[in-house]
DNA sequence: ATGTCCCAACTTTTGGGA
C-alpha cells in the first residue's frame, strides 16, 4: 500500500501536475496540503476518473486539505479549535490517516508562532487520546525541519521560524504519543528535503528543507518497505515548492 | 539567501502570504 503526502501549493494551479503524478506514480492513498479552494471548487471528479473516492476541507484563498484514497474512505473529521482548514481525517485501507497543514508561524516574535504552537500542541492531544483501534498514519506540511540535518544550513536559519526549540519539541511531544519519523528512519544520513524557495534559485543551489513529514504508528513500522522524497517532481514546468513524500507499506 | 509563485480584488497592478 502506497501512502503519499504533497503540499500542492493551489490544487487549482497544480491539477495537471497531480493528475499525471497520480497516473505515473499510483497512491493507494494520497494526502494534499494547500488546496486553496473552497469546498464547492474541490475537483473531486477529476479523481473520480481516477478511481479515488476523497475528502476536502477547504476554507477558499488559504490552507485547504484533502485525503483521496482508492481503498476505501469513510469516517472523515474535519479541523481543529482554531476553525481553519489545516487537517482532515479519514478511514482508508484499514489506517487512520491525517492530512495536516501546520501554521507557518511567519517568525519567532509574530502571534502566529504562539498559534503554531498551540496547534502542534492541540494536534498532539488529539494523537495521545487515540484508541489504537486503527495503526494512524500523520503526514503533511509541518512547517517544522525536526533536526539540523534538515536543514541547507543550520547557521542561516538561526533566529527563524521552522528551526527553533520549541517548534522541535513540539514535533517530539507528536512522536512521544508513539509515532515514527518513517523517511529519517530509513534514510538517517540523507538530507531529504521536501520544499525549496521559489526565490533565488534556492531548488538548484540545494537551499532546501525537510518539512513535509510521515509519521506512522509504530506497529506499521515492520511493515515499512520504502519510505523516499519524489525530488523530480519538484522540477519542470509550473511545478509546487513541495516534493511529494511516497511511503510504501506491505499489505 | 531572497533573482518567485499564487491568490483576491475597490482586478490589467498591488498587497498579503508563503
Amino acid at each position: 500500500m502506497r501512502v503519499v503526502t504533497w503540499n500542492v501549493n493551489s490544487l487549482h494551479a497544480r491539477l495537471g501536475r497531480v493528475r499525471e503524478w497520480l497516473e505515473a506514480n499510483g497512491p493507494d492513498v494520497m494526502l494534499l496540503q494547500e488546496t486553496k479552494l473552497r469546498d464547492e471548487a474541490f475537483p473531486s471528479e477529476v479523481f473520480t476518473a481516477l478511481g479515488y473516492e476523497s475528502a476536502h476541507a477547504g476554507q477558499g484563498q488559504w490552507n485547504g486539505v484533502a485525503v483521496l484514497s482508492r481503498v476505501g474512505l469513510t469516517g472523515v473529521t474535519r479541523g481543529l479549535s482554531d476553525g481553519e482548514a489545516r487537517l482532515v481525517g479519514a478511514t482508508c485501507g484499514g489506517l487512520r490517516v491525517y492530512s495536516c497543514y501546520v501554521p507557518n508561524g511567519r517568525a519567532l516574535d509574530d502571534p502566529h508562532y504562539a498559534y503554531k504552537l498551540r496547534w502542534l500542541d492541540e494536534l498532539r492531544g488529539l494523537l495521545a487520546g487515540r484508541d489504537g483501534a486503527l495503526p494512524v498514519v500523520v503526514a503533511g506540511d509541518f512547517n517544522v525541519a525536526p533536526a539540523d540535518r534538515d536543514v541547507w544550513d543550520p547557521a542561516a536559519l538561526e533566529g527563524m521560524t521552522h528551526v527553533s526549540h520549541p517548534e522541535r519539541a513540539a514535533l517530539e511531544g507528536i512522536v512521544a504519543t508513539g509515532l515514527v519519523d518513517v523517511v529519517r528512519a530509513l534514510h538517517p544520513d540523507e538530507p531529504c528535503f521536501t520544499w525549496w524557495d521559489y526565490r533565488g534559485g534556492a531548488f538548484h543551489r540545494g537551499w532546501g528543507m525537510r518539512i513535509d513529514l510521515v509519521y506512522v504508528d509504530a506497529a506499521l513500522a515492520p511493515r515499512v518497505r520504502a519510505a523516499y522524497v519524489d525530488r523530480d517532481a519538484r522540477k519542470g514546468v509550473k511545478p509546487s515548492d513541495h516534493a511529494p513524500v511516497v511511503v510504501d507499506l506491505d499489505p
